[in-house]
DNA sequence: CATGAATGAGTGTTCATTCAT
DNA sequence: TATGAATGAACACTCATTCAT
């Protein structure tokens, strides 16, 4: 069934007009008129797709929010032991993750008042966290955790870091970048360390 | 004479119904309308107040930003060395704090694409490092500081913790709570010390 | 395929309406909803045709504009020397004419003060100052000018008065009939030959 | 009774301040705010002078359309037969006359809407023929014209050449200036002799 | 007299959405 | 599937006017 494909592609197309609009122009600036004309088309062409704007903004958010839990599974997946490898995926260390990130704030901010949104931005927080107790565990089943660390408040403590990270990369990327990320997520981990 | 009402009391009260509005509905949902609907007054009276709704806007702003500044700067003045309650203070521990939190996390996703509320983002942002690196010296020069960690780093550190922290209690505050916030702080600065 | 609509044609239609709305109670009454009720039709319509109203008063007088230099055009094309017939032709005698000549004293005050006007008057003024030119010239070639008349005053006064008699034929159209304006033109120009 | 004169002078004061602003940014600018800023007053003082805009304006107009026959008045009183003279008071030669050419052409365009406003445009459109009358009267009587011409028609062509000349000046002050008009009317007159 | 507060209507403009083609 | 036409509500903002002081 192709039209299916060709339908779902152009949804996908669409969904990333929007996210370059939001993060070149802010959430408030997704009109459907605006994402239309992002994706060279027309606002009632995009009708076909979305019916309504919650409709569209709604799809554009779990882009974001299953590419960044995609990124997580595969990191589990794949992952060999290497934690902080696996929790410097987590960082917006290239375009397309500092863009993620960007349209993310966006996004959990809309989230606050925004019931749809909120479940969005809470099953990527919880993918969050899940990851963050992941390596956790995994560091203390391979003794690099001290015993004496309670593993829930590190979870958060870890968790709260690395949205903190996330959050000053996007906001003053001058005064945090991605190398100061990795080095301070290392020290982070390396201080967990018997 | 006119009418006698006291100018700034007003533009305080309407700066206030700015931030009921963003709390409850969102930045976007922040209209002249909207808000003159809240503080109880017509659209058209509000402009006696402010020209246009970026000043009010502006304004609404710049009261948490100085609310919170203010905040530190009182902790500043009348610390006596207690570095840990100094950053307690910058936890949205009660209803106002709360508030200004959530509200700030409007105002910040908005400063991403709002040059005028970029400025004061960045005054806020300055100001909790500022008070961040304040604590870390105040440990060190009291010897509760390990002498082998970075300072830069550890500011850094702490910074992205405090708002990573401040952010999650915003976001999930049935998952992290005001002791819980206040409890990982304590156990921070405690994996600090020598 | 959409709705099928001539744009242009839906352009001029709005652009007479704006001209009705002029002539009735003024420009500074037409205004957007205004000249959409004069159409028929709703505000929001009317910008699939004019983005912004500037652009759609802009048009209405460019259309009164062109209509009076195509007039001109073809009485130059047409004419077999009868200067005082092309002449004639200027002047508001027919309801058409007479409606633009009223269209045309409004756009003309306002064109004092808006620079996007400023333009199309000049460029009707120097039309007429063009055809009044060629019609003194048309008679000095068949000696039917006094040689010792200064040729560019002649042109001044001549435009001056075609102007001064469309403007009272406007003003007071009871104290000067068409009847009178072309007796006191072939006067003038019999008050020019040898 | 100082008050009465302090009252009516204020109302001349106001009444400038209109010109200047119409002069300037057209009658349409001449809002209740942009008048009382303009006569460094207040919206609601304007009140106590003029209940209304509409009275306000026509106040002003009436100011311009009485200085223009108080010019007229005074030319017919203190003139010893130097026709030209007189009508050349009439052009704008100065910059109070070309401010009250100006703001006559913003009137007697609004004039055409405004019945308030038609009155005192055909005032002083009757003022300005009868001084053409008087004029050509004067001419006549002391032999300067010819006895063939009309009278009645060549106060109109007179008449409407002036208002042409005046419009012109107003219009196009580069490419018709006072010297223009002088001459012309000059030249005018000259061809009306014997 | 004077003035700031306040109102409510009206401005141009933008928007999501519906509809006919 | 696609698109321009159209609508009506909402937006920020301006305005003349009224009112209390």
């Amino acid at each position: 069934m192709p039209k299916i494909v060709d339908h779902e592609q152009r949804r996908r197309e669409l969904g990333d007009a929007v996210l370059r609009v939001v993060r070149r122009d802010g959430l408030s600036a997704a009109t459907v008129r605006a994402v239309a004309a992002e994706a060279h088309t027309s606002a009632g062409a995009l009708r076909h797709y979305f019916a309504t704007q919650s409709e569209l903004l709604e799809f554009a958010m779990r882009r974001v929010s299953e590419r960044v839990r995609e990124r997580i599974a595969n990191l589990h997946a794949r992952s060999d032991h290497r934690e902080r490898a696996v929790l410097a995926e987590l960082l917006p260390l290239d375009d397309q993750r500092r863009a993620e990130a960007e349209v993310w704030l966006a996004f959990v901010a809309q989230s606050q008042v925004d019931p749809a949104m909120r479940q969005l931005s809470n099953e990527t927080h919880a993918g969050l966290r899940s990851i963050c107790r992941w390596a956790l565990d995994s560091l203390a089943t391979t003794g690099r955790l001290r015993g004496e660390l309670d593993g829930d408040d590190e979870v958060r403590r870890l968790h709260a870091l690395l949205d903190g990270l996330v959050l000053h990369q996007v906001l003053r990327p001058e005064h945090l970048n991605g190398a100061d990320s990795l080095r301070l997520l290392a020290e982070h981990l390396a201080s967990l360390a018997p």
